[in-house]
DNA sequence: CCGTAACATGCAAACGATTGCCAATCGATT
DNA sequence: AATCGATTGGCAATCGTTTGCATGTTACGG
């Protein structure tokens, strides 16, 4: 015998509904999910949902999902959460998702490996329906073994292999801001890339290194100064740049952030971006058009991004096929790497 | 007859383990939950510990949840996840639950009431053991509701009524504010304020009003601005400010974005921050020591506050009286308020 | 007027754990 | 050697749904 709970006070259930309605409790379950088999029309359907109102009865979603096997949630796995690139892209995907009446369950995970398997795998066994990663490491084998147990996931953010992704085509990113610094002159150039083993970097630094291979500009490994994504980042390449006797003239700072970093360590050098250098971050976020010095930047479609996101995975769900989606950015070129260089030489 | 899923290829669960071991089910449950009942070291528990890591088993948190009315999942609602300081209270949360044993459910809420209501009502139907909530206004009835409910909660960021929270002394940081424009010779201020229905910001004025009724230095009325809390509320403000024929010398921005928000409008007015007007934001995020021009910042412990949140729930859920905590920012002055006002008067 | 399709209900077995109660076992104490 | 107390393990009910099958009902065409 069980006494945990045995005052009345507790939830409405099915049975209660069932028991006022004078109808079975499989009735009941069959109207309130409007299950295709039954039209919602008949008396006892109205009935039902009239007392089940009147009772405040509230489906319980454990019981539901344990006895069908589906919950309705997908799980979301992210690093850095307070990185706004992120927190952006999980709010777009937040918003679809329960836009179709599936909630999300984020875990934040680490750039390790094991870590985002450790997390991923305490999110199915919560069951849930399906799985967004955007922790991946470029060389994953835990995505392998998703794909093997048949489980609806979908990439965001960072690329694996062939698995099915949504996002930015940052190799076109990273085109776009070494076209722009060839196009105003420069012929010496630095970049403040991030870790190698995640897509994004290695995206952005390859498109980079394509515009100056096209233009047949060599540019010096010394100057590809891999720090990281943050501020703190930016501080360290530039510290690294100020070192060579003859520092870059031009940097692709692959975040805004990294960029801010850059302008402030360069500043107490006595140094002025978009005069004494050129700067191009990646991004976007709505600061960096509002700048002392607005900075020129690529920006990357985030919330689309989610969405699209999103949208891909339910139809995974629903056992579509679907093609990887790549989307591209624009560049907004600003003050910062506006002017041409060398400069003064027009007027010299 | 049920056939849903014949194969073998299901899950392992507690029958197989106790079928393997030669025990009974509830033996292997005692067990695997260590209940205190069982001591670890006897030769069946030893067996069921080796045979079930042999099968791989893992338990089903749905069937757990069902039967015992626990989760260990609480409940977390936000408005605006892409804002950097939400993020960082939510990330500090998560990883504090996650050391614990705990899921976080994060939804997002807009600042409407009831949609706040309706995501934790979702929330509570998912059964969490706790709730926190980071989008409540100030007066909220809903929470009110959770009180006689008798439901773990806790109110992290925003204040409301005499309700358990984990919040900023925000009051506190716009004093600070007021005291550094004050003590740099301002006279004349303006205010890009928030939406006055949130505790932050309406703490915020108030403790920068107190500033100036301290020193017996009125601020005009129509200097205070309720534009946002983002860039282009910063812009906006700054445009009323400089359609008065006096605009303010010094200007409190509420938050970072919003200052920026600001030196990007006055700038393409031709006015230079911390020359031609100084500025104070708030939250001293990465990015504002690293400015060309320096922005002066509260500095509020943001991460703490999101670890603190989640001590505190964890202790009210164990059944603990908690008190509110207030967490004490620091103002750090830096060069777009550091120079002495009016200027040049020392050189004239 | 009957056979039958079509549909609405009812029945009961799951889903996979937790847990109150009780019987059996074991060691120690008298 | 008998008794007592403490552990240990087994039993079965239960959490609140979903769902395959069986039954009952209705309507409809031939």
């Amino acid at each position: 015998m069980d006494n945990t709970e045995p005052g009345p006070g507790s939830r409405v259930t099915m049975r209660d509904v069932a028991r006022e309605a004078g109808v079975h409790l499989s009735t009941v379950s069959r109207v309130l999910r409007q299950s295709p088999l039954t039209s919602s029309l008949t008396p006892t359907a109205v009935k039902i949902r009239k007392v089940a109102k009147e009772l405040g009865y509230e489906a319980d979603p454990l019981a539901a999902s344990l006895r069908s096997g589906r919950t309705r949630t997908v799980g979301v796995v992210m690093t850095r959460l307070s990185d706004v690139v992120v927190a952006t892209v999980y709010e777009a995907i937040e918003q679809a998702f329960s836009k179709s009446g599936f909630q999300t369950l984020l875990v934040g995970a680490s750039d390790e490996p094991d870590d985002q398997q450790r997390k991923a795998d305490l999110l199915l066994a919560r069951r849930v329906d399906g799985l967004l990663l955007g922790a991946s490491s470029l060389d994953d084998a835990f995505v392998d073994r998703l794909r093997e147990q048949n489980i609806p996931y979908l990439l965001v953010l960072r690329r694996s292999g062939d698995h099915p992704a949504v996002t930015l085509d940052d190799e076109l990113g990273g085109y776009q801001a070494g076209r722009d610094l060839i196009a105003h002159g420069h012929r010496r150039v630095g970049v403040v890339a991030g870790s190698s083993s995640v897509s994004t970097g290695s995206d952005r630094l390859q498109g980079f290194l394509r515009a100056f291979a096209e233009a047949e500009i060599p540019v010096d490994p010394s100057y590809i100064v891999a720090a990281g994504f943050h501020v703190e980042a930016g501080r360290e390449a530039a510290e690294v740049f100020l070192q060579h006797k003859n520092p870059p003239t031009g940097i692709f700072a692959m975040t805004d952030y990294s960029a801010l970093g850059v302008i402030g360590a360069y500043r107490e050098h006595g140094l002025k971006v978009g005069r004494d250098f050129a700067l191009v971050g990646y991004h976007d976020m709505s600061i960096s058009a509002n700048l002392s010095i607005p900075l020129t930047s690529v920006h990357s479609p985030l919330y689309e991004l989610g969405a699209q996101a999103a949208t891909l995975l339910l139809a995974r769900m629903a056992g579509e096929e679907v093609t990887s989606v790549r989307l591209a950015p624009t560049l907004n070129v600003r003050e910062s790497s506006a002017a041409m260089w060398p400069p003064d030489r027009a007027t010299a």
